[in-house]
DNA sequence: TACCAATAGTTAGTGTGACAAATATATAAA
DNA sequence: TTTATATATTTGTCACACTAACTATTGGTA
């Protein structure tokens, strides 16, 4: 394979994720609910693993501290997310759900999913598995140190 | 295949598009480019198309015209691109590459190919042509109204 | 105890992305 | 010609990504 055609992927890759994460936020718009793509990720795996503090869950999101910080920042400001003070470790919290947070998750949950399913329209699910195999394949090549998951 | 396995593909893409991305960029400053991976495929796609108006340019590279603008801000900055007044339509510019601009370009080509292989490592020709048929059917449909290409 | 490296989180600066609105100019219709 | 509409670009705002620098705290070690 040429150099020359290698050099598509990298365009095909950012343009098709921007696409995706368009077409989820105008969902997210039309129906009202009141978070970004990112902040329902967020959302989402506060929900499945409670009092987590920011540096974990920022691993188990991919996102840098600073991005989580201020995710973190809106979600409290609207009510979603509770900063609480760790026990042991004064430099540290642990994030809660509220209830407000926890019905959020819940209303949503049904709704992202069938979002997220338009994407697939005309492929199938040996598709689906190749597409995760290069995605991680892609991702652990270029991930120097760590494995990646 | 469930609802909940279909939600990850989006978490996957995004994560790797950041990955794609964050890595060239740091290749990029290691070898001191003097550019961003996003101003470099804007200078790529103006060295093979000479005076395209930003709106063409903007389609060119699939990005929406602020953001065009906000790029050729920099790039004119830096002394890569020019903005020259259209003769006949006085709303808009024909650009150019400077002199600096055209040898930058062909300067960083062959380093910035080496930089792309690196992501397909441990995959084939055939797997590459896979990628490009899935982001390629799903940016189509999730793209409402043009068929995109 | 005193020092020091590592860790948790925040802040600031720059670049990019999406979207809405504003400005200037061009073109078509009345 | 006047008016209406469409097009090209810019500006403003908010959100996110990445880097670097900073504060506070922890834990190990001399």
């Amino acid at each position: 394979m040429t150099q020359e055609q290698y050099s598509k992927y990298s365009f095909l890759l950012d343009r098709t994720a921007r696409k995706v994460k368009q077409y989820a936020q105008q969902q997210f718009k039309s129906g009202d609910f009141d978070v970004t793509v990112d902040q329902w990720l967020v959302l989402k795996n506060l929900s499945e693993n409670d009092a987590l503090s920011q540096t974990e869950l920022a691993n188990l999101v991919f996102k840098d501290h600073p991005t989580l910080t201020r995710i973190i920042d809106l979600l409290s400001k609207k009510g979603y997310v509770e900063r609480v003070p760790h026990p042991q470790d004064r430099r540290s919290f642990q994030l809660h759900l509220t209830e407000t947070g926890v019905s959020k998750v819940t209303s949503l949950r049904p709704e992202i999913h069938q979002i997220r399913e338009k994407a697939w329209e005309n492929l199938s699910p040996h598709d689906f598995e190749e597409f995760k195999r290069i995605l991680n394949t892609i991702y652990q090549n270029l991930n120097g140190e760590s494995l990646g998951q």
